[in-house]
Formats: structure tokens, sequence, C-alpha cells
RNA sequence: GGCGGCGUAGCUCAGAGGUAGAGCACGCGGCUCAUAACCGCGGAGUCCAGGGUUCGAAUCCCUGCGCCGCCA
């Protein structure tokens, strides 16, 4: 009986471009074990989807001087091509100002208000009475009482690193419009979170042996410390309206409804691929309700509070989306938290333009090439450093002279000697019998190691297998035994090929588009990649375009195969191209760094 | 300031109480099927610093320093 698995992914903010790093991060060691999933014929969804509301969107669509929703639409649509680039196969990849997510945010808004969990209460505000509104505290500027510098932010001061209230700036401005703001009370609602303390204890140390040590006990200790009532709306205009009598002007926080993106994601999803209306229901409800399943939240490490603490938070207070929904909703199972990918010494910042973007590296190399340097290199247990030099090298000596290379000599050899043909290996020797037999033994540890996360060293043990599969090459010596013993000769190459189709397979989550280019020049049948598939539609909220997966129709299962005797191999091509060192230069310079 | 993570070979990173590991770079040798790729051998390190526990610590504990994140 398959499983059942649920993988969420961070929702990336829609006010900037999307780097390495957020790939690093979390798209791409999600989308290995989405890949992973599907092969193994687990039922799966992976979504995710543009998080369009909050106010730096707000903040920078006023300084452009275009609305927020053009803003955020258009790098929601750079994000899509991304995706498409980089083949994060997200079965929906949607954005959050689709009339289905306010629908979902404000019905689990009413779910928590009625059940006693969000509570009414005042707060003290900066209000600007020009404009007649609340300002956020990044709206207001002024003098930092600690430093003095004149331009510190209502939330933190930029020269001195303090972190400030609006109201301890000494001259306080508008961003706006210059004018001095004045404190005023407001009202708002709050999540009860001490509510939760006992029961969120006994959840997370119910995870430990799963959690990553750092996301246990980062959340933990947060527990233990005590955990204080959240405000969960905000005096804004570009947002999900609150859904009660006079909150007009006031929106849900940000991060509330963001996470809740999770599940209205599934709603979506449901409808989009439910074969009639009336299963749509029951499919969205077998991935929230059913406690077999596995749900797994793929974010950076500066997100863990909110997946681990008030998420579940939500779903515990929430328990269904709609009463009389039977079941409750499923706590997340795992939330690997990744640390930080860095650039060339320092971090990545899309603020100060030091960054590699994905978009426009996707065009300049194959991608495969970054999902192979960037699970090398995942930042799992710590930060880790990108640079151009070890890109190009790992490229080089790894992607491209140990796994390229291991293919191409067995093809070429295949082709040069056997007509393209898959040899038939006669009475294979024992001990080339029990070399294929270890194929097994080599895609159990693999899956182990992804169904752990542990994607790096999944990808180094791939590349171990690669090595001793060269080795067998090497000592082999086919290129003499097929003068010498040509029954011997085809029973070495029919090894090799054999187990290139075993390492195509593990190989596959992390490297999809260059293993289905293989699996075609193996000559099989069946896909590994599937497709994206962009989907229009319109609601109240306005037009949406999101991205939807379909994997191949005829899915190559996770699993040993012996290729049959006599298959013809297909084209033949090197899979991946070696890369100029000039290039590091290059790519330095733009940069703004000496060639090195 | 509080909390968590990280600090290991020139570089990128594993490991985790019992004589320091991998890949690359470097040196030597082999092979020629292959994208000058592949294979073998070798040198290389006060495992951030200081203290403690232990027969034994890179690994556990304490203190300090540096980097990253969260919170005040």
């Amino acid at each position: 009986m398959g499983k059942k698995i649920f993988i969420g992914v961070a929702w990336p903010y829609a006010n900037g471009r999307l780097h390495l790093g957020h790939l690093a991060g979390a798209y791409l060691p999600a989308d290995i074990l989405a890949r992973y999933h599907r092969m193994k014929g687990n039922s799966i969804i992976m979504v995710s989807g543009s998080d369009s509301h909050g106010t730096p969107i707000a903040l920078q669509a006023e300084k452009e001087g275009v609305s927020p929703k053009e803003l955020f639409h258009r790098y929601h649509r750079l994000f899509l091509s991304v995706w498409d680039q980089f083949a994060i196969s997200f079965d929906l990849y949607t954005h959050t100002d689709t009339e289905n997510h306010h629908q979902v945010s404000q019905q689990m808004f009413c779910r928590l208000r009625k059940k006693g969990f969000v509570v009414p209460g005042e707060q003290e505000q900066m209000y600007s009475p020009t404009a007649q509104r609340f300002l956020p505290d990044r709206y207001v500027v002024g003098t930092c009482p600690r430093c003095g510098y004149e331009r510190a932010r209502g939330d933190q001061c930029e020269q001195c690193g303090a972190l400030l209230e609006p109201t301890q700036l000494i001259n306080p401005r508008s961003l706006v419009d210059g004018s001095v703001p004045v404190v005023r009370k407001t009202l708002h609602y709050f999540l009860d979170l001490p509510a939760f303390q006992d029961r969120l204890k006994e959840f997370v140390r119910s995870r430990e042996s799963v959690w990553r040590t750092n996301v246990y006990r980062f959340t933990l200790n947060y527990i233990e410390q005590g955990l204080q009532p959240r405000p969960i709306t905000r005096d804004l205009d570009w947002g999900i309206p609150v859904p009660e009598e006079g909150f007009q002007g006031k929106v849900l926080y940000v991060w509330f409804e963001a996470v809740i993106g999770y599940l209205s994601a599934t709603l979506e999803w449901s409808h989009h691929v439910a074969p009639s209306p009336s299963q749509w229901k029951d499919l969205w409800q077998s991935y929230w309700y059913d406690p077999s399943v596995l749900s797994y939240y793929f974010i950076g490490k500066d997100n863990i509070p909110f997946h681990t603490l008030i998420w579940p938070a939500l779903l515990m207070g929430a328990e269904v989306l709609y009463e009389g929904d039977s079941g409750t909703f499923v706590l997340p199972y795992d939330v690997p938290a990744n640390e930080f990918l860095n650039l060339e010494g320092d971090k990545f910042s899309t603020s100060r333009n030091w960054a590699v973007w994905a978009d426009e590296v996707a065009e300049r190399y194959e991608p495969d090439a970054f999902r192979y340097y960037l699970t090398a290199i995942a930042p799992e247990t710590g930060d880790t450093e990108f640079t151009w030099f070890d890109f190009v090298r790992k490229n080089n000596d790894e992607l491209v002279g140990q796994w390229g290379n291991l293919v191409h000599r067995v093809l070429s050899f295949t082709q040069n000697n056997f007509e393209g043909q898959v040899p038939d290996p006669g009475l294979t020797a024992a001990s080339l019998e029990s070399f294929l037999s270890e194929r097994a033994v080599f895609l159990t540890e693999v899956a182990q190691l992804i169904e752990s996360c542990r994607f790096r060293r999944a990808l180094s043990e791939i590349q171990d297998q690669v090595r001793i599969l060269n080795r067998f090459w090497d000592e082999q010596q086919p290129w003499h035994l097929i003068r010498s013993d040509r029954q011997k000769a085809s029973a070495v190459v029919y090894a090799a090929l054999c187990w290139i189709d075993t390492l195509k397979l593990a190989f596959s989550p992390i490297l999809p588009r260059t293993s289905e280019r293989l699996h075609q020049m193996l000559g099989n049948s069946g896909g590994l990649l599937g497709s994206v598939r962009r989907h229009d539609y319109e609601d109240r909220q306005g037009r949406h375009t999101v991205l939807l997966y379909e994997p191949p129709r005829d899915l190559v299962p996770w699993e040993v195969k012996d290729l049959p005797v006599g298959q013809r191999l297909g084209k033949i091509a090197p899979l991946f191209a070696k890369l100029d060192h000039s290039l590091v230069g290059q790519e330095r310079s733009r940069l703004g760094l000496p060639p090195l």
C-alpha cells in the first residue's frame, strides 16, 4: 500500500527575483523528495505559490507608482518560468490573491475566532493624519535613539542594527509624504498562542527523532521561553480583508494567511484535477484529515517557528476547515529547514544585487548542472558557500568527468562494438551476477537517505557508486576483451549498462532532465521527467496563471530493472557540457569581483 | 542581551569517546573505450582557543572568540 505524502514549500515573496539561494534552500530539496516518492508509487502532492500580500509589496508598488497587484503579477510570472527552467515539479504552484485562498483564509480565521483562539485587543500604532491611515513600522523613519542615524526605520536602524519600536524614533516622519505621524490606538485580533503551550510542547516532543536537531532544539526552546499572543491583523489595504464588522481597512497579517496557503492550495489543486466536482472534496480531505499522511515543509532557517509552532497551532485550533468535516487536521511530520547558501564569501542580497539570479543563469547553463552543484553543497547542516570556481570545478570533474564520462564511454563502446544493442551476457560469470545484485542494495540505501531528507549524502552515495563503476570498467578492460574474449566483453558491457540504468534512476530526482535524456539513450520506454503546464483561469479576484505538473504517462518505477538483451540504444550524445574556466572570471566580473 | 546552529587538510564539506575522513587541488605511476575524461599510490591537519570529565576527547561538560538565524 502506497504512502500519502504532502509537500509544502515556502511561499516566495513576490517582490524580488529568485536566486540560487532560494532554490538550494527549499525548492530543489522539495522537488527531489517529490520526484522520488512519485517513482516509488506513493501518492504525493507538492504545492506552493507566490506570496502576494504584505507591507514590502505595498511599499515597493507605491515607490514604483504601480498597483500592488501589478507588481506581484510581474514577479509571479517570472517565478513560473523559473520553476519550468529548473524542472521544479509543483503539482500546483499558485498565489495568495485567488478567491479560493481568500475564502479559505477567512474561513480559518472564522473557525479560530469561533473556537476562541482568536481574540480582539488594542494596539498602539503610528497614524498619519495627512494620509488618514495607519503606518506600518517600516513606513516610519526618524533619528535612531541609539546611534543618531537620521534615517532609521521604525522597525530597525540600518546603521547600528538596533531593533526599534516606531514610537522610539526621535523626530519621526512618514515615509510616504514626510508628514509627522501620531500614536493612535487601533483594534486588532490576536492569536492566543499561550493557549496551545502544552499541546505544542507535546507535539514537538513527539517529533524529536524526525526533526533535524537544530529545528528541534530551536523550537522546543522557543516554547519553553513562553509563547506570546500574536496580532494576526494589520491596518493596511493590500491583503485579505478581515471578515468581521467594523474592520474595514484592515487585513489578515501576511504571516497568518501565507501558511494557510498550504491548505488552500490543496483545495485549489483538487479543483483542477478531480475527475468530477463531487470528488474534489474527498481528494483534498484525503491529504489533510488522514492521520497516516506524512507532511513535509521545506523552508529556510529564518522561517522555523512559523512552521513548527504557529502553523501547528492554527491547525490544532481549527481542527477542521468546515464545521461537520470528519477527521482533524494533520500536523507537520517533518520541517527540514535548511541553513543559508552564501555567495562568494558574502550572503545573498536582493537589494545589493549580490546574487546569482535563477532565471538568468538557467539560460546560460544546463539547469541540471546547478541542481547537481546545489545538492552537493546543500546547506543541510550549516551555511555553505556558492563559488563560481567551485561550480565549474564540480561540474567538470564530478558531473562531467565521472558521471557523464562513465555514461559516454560505456554507451560509445556499445555503439562501436555491439551495433548499439544491449549485448547478450550469455552465461554471466558469478562475479558479475553478485555485482549486479548489489544494485538493489544500492537503491535501498539511496532511498533511505532521500526519505530522511539527507540529499547531499544521497548524492555522494550515488557518486561513490559511479566511481566504483568507473573502476570496474577500467579493471575489466573491455577494449582488450573485445579482441581476446568477446563473450566476456559482452557480459562486462551488459553489467555496465544495467548499472548505468540503475544509476540513472538514482540520479533522476536530482537530475531529472539529463536522466530523462539518458533514459531515452538507453532505448527505454516510459519517462521520468514529466511536464510543467501553465493553466489560466478567472475568478472574482481576477485572472490567474498557475502551474500544474503532469507526470509522464508511463512513469518509470524506482526499482532495479535488467535491460532486455538486444534493446536498441537511442542516439548517443554527451549528457553534460564541460565549462571553460574563463567562465569563472566572466561570472565573477558580473558580481564586480576580480577574475581570480 | 537571550536562544539555536556552525567553526575539521590549500578549497568545498563528511564524521562524532578508541591510533584523523572524502572529493578537488598537488606529486608519482597505469590505461587509451571515453567530453585530456578514467584507475592506482602518496604527502598533507595543535579537528577555533582555553579549562574540565575519562584509561582515552575532534567527539561529552564549562568558558571565551568568530560567523549565521530567530527573539527582546
